[in-house]
DNA sequence: ACAAAAGTGTTAATCTTACACCCATGT
DNA sequence: ACATGGGTGTAAGATTAACACTTTTGT
């Protein structure tokens, strides 16, 4: 290389959780710098002994204060030159989920406020950060289908309802309530807890909750979660 | 920011193709620098007003002269530190496929030699390379069963047979060949071209290609390739 | 005429879809 | 007793899986 090379690396997280029957996603506006009254992803400079993953942590921690249930890598954007217009970075993209239902958002030092958005309704955000989103909305959408993530947007005990729920809403689509239950349950990767969620209209609901460990062990003996 | 940022950033690519009933992997032997002597990827670091897409493909071009039939972002490696022991580097892998037999391989000015390893008897590389490569031919396992990315390893003009090793291969298991050709010919994304493969054995096989357009019209619809 | 690879159809089994009524509780 | 949401089964249709013989060519 002749020149040094001077390019940034970031990272940034999409932090989907659903409530109110839409899906949300986390954005934060900062209190100083040139993001400063603009609506961004969590997200900033990796440091020079940080691995990437720790990066993001560090970010999500300093900046809200959320546990994240689900992260993983999504995408590395930096085809745009000019995405960030002071100088050249590159971002590496997380997508998270969280039960948004645990916690209550507190702004952390450097924000001047955090929240929820609506993904279908979003204000403009900085640099290409819209662009990443439905980049990420379309990962979760797709993944849905092949890898049981949604229990990740409930609590640890949950309804049938609300899986299902979180079904239709992620993806955009009616289901069929019967045979999704037969489904899910014939994988064997759901079970009663057996207790029962107290309500006050309806038959009370049996609450069931997700075997992590059984779908790693049916994972390795080639079983294809699939809905 | 309290220090500067001193991370550099590289990009790497993983060139598949199928040859003689085994899945290989482009790798290339340096001249000069740290990696001399030691098989690698093909990669090398980004430059300041590049775009990470226009260094994968200058890599290529520089190193080996290829052509490549598909490229896609990968993952970024960056969570051990000292992956490269020079300094701290990230890396954003590609992956890419190509049909080996259109061109023979000859090493560019920085590479002593530049060769096809058979993906399951690989030397042991240079970094973390070893590990990409596991990730990337994982991905090209799990992509096949639902993108029809297997033609991108053929030429254009394709036997059923030849279309049906690649999947045995890639995939590792037995195919059954009615099956297979049926299911395929009902996507509607394969075409006859009415010409005959010449051969020394056996009876003449038709030639088929890909109906790229076709397949990305039926996309639109809400077609989903899966094998 | 034989060896080699291409081409082709049917049937049983499995999985998916569509669909509607009863149940348990709180008010 | 009624309103509310939870819980369940069956049958038709679609898809997949298993399976073997015939065709065309070169030698």
């Amino acid at each position: 290389m002749e020149l040094i090379q001077d390019i940034k690396v970031a990272v940034d997280a999409i932090v989907f959780s659903c409530t109110h029957n839409e899906l949300k996603v986390l954005l934060i506006k900062q209190k100083f710098g040139s993001l400063k009254d603009q609506w961004a992803l969590v997200g900033g400079f990796v440091k020079n002994n940080e691995s990437l993953n720790d990066a993001v942590n560090r970010e999500l921690h300093e900046e809200t204060g959320i546990k994240v249930n689900y992260l993983e890598q999504l995408y590395t954007f930096g085809d745009r030159i000019d995405r960030d217009p002071r100088f050249r970075v590159i971002t590496i993209a997380y997508f998270a989920l969280v039960n948004s239902t645990q916690f209550t958002l507190k702004a952390g030092t450097d924000a001047q406020d955090v929240q929820w958005f609506a993904v279908n309704a979003l204000p403009p955000l900085a640099f290409d950060h819209n662009e990443i989103i439905k980049k990420a909305k379309n990962r979760l959408q797709n993944k849905l289908t092949y890898q049981p993530i949604g229990f990740e947007l409930l609590n640890e005990e949950f309804l049938f309802s609300e899986l299902e729920n979180i079904y239709c809403i992620l993806l955009e689509k009616e289901i069929d309530r019967r045979n999704f239950r037969k489904k899910i349950l014939s994988f064997g990767i759901v079970e009663q807890t057996g207790k029962f969620a107290k309500r006050t209209k309806g038959r009370p609901a049996k609450l069931f909750k997700f075997n992590k460990e059984k779908y790693t062990e049916l994972t390795k003996e080639g079983f294809l979660f699939d809905i």
